[in-house]
DNA sequence: CACCTGACATAAT
DNA sequence: AATTATGCCAGGT
């Protein structure tokens, strides 16, 4: 029974949906790349259209990090359990982690022209 | 290393 | 309908 259920995602969000699907398992990407991708110069962007997931396993929102290499954020929240279970997802799929918490510089995945 | 600014879409007022 | 406020940033000073 759907309660808070989700609206109808903008062309915005399913762009960000669409090009997120494109990254591969074991690797990850950042906002500004994916931004960049779409022609968005905004990773904030980004990053909103994400916190909403409405497709939780379907969209690998999980497979972004920060500019930075971060582990940025996850479920609407930069620090918590949720941001846990984001690294573990990423372990699991086998994205190698920095000591500092970061990911691994060649776990990003490049776009395609 | 800390701070501020920039760019973009959505939600709320 | 328009404006304001905010948000899983990035980048530069």
């Amino acid at each position: 029974m759907p309660t808070a259920n989700h609206r109808p995602p903008t062309a915005f969000e399913t762009r960000v949906y669409e090009a997120l699907c494109r990254v591969p398992v074991g690797k990850v990407t950042t906002y500004g790349r994916l931004g960049r991708h779409l022609g968005c110069g905004s990773a904030q962007a980004i990053g909103q259209a994400l916190r909403r997931n409405p497709f939780a396993p379907e969209v690998p929102c999980h497979r972004v990090v920060r500019g930075d290499r971060g582990i940025g954020g996850f479920a609407g929240q930069t620090d918590g359990g949720e941001i846990e279970r984001k690294i573990r997802m990423l372990r699991a799929e086998g994205v190698a982690f920095e000591a500092d918490g970061r990911v691994a510089a060649g776990c990003l995945h490049d776009f395609p022209g």
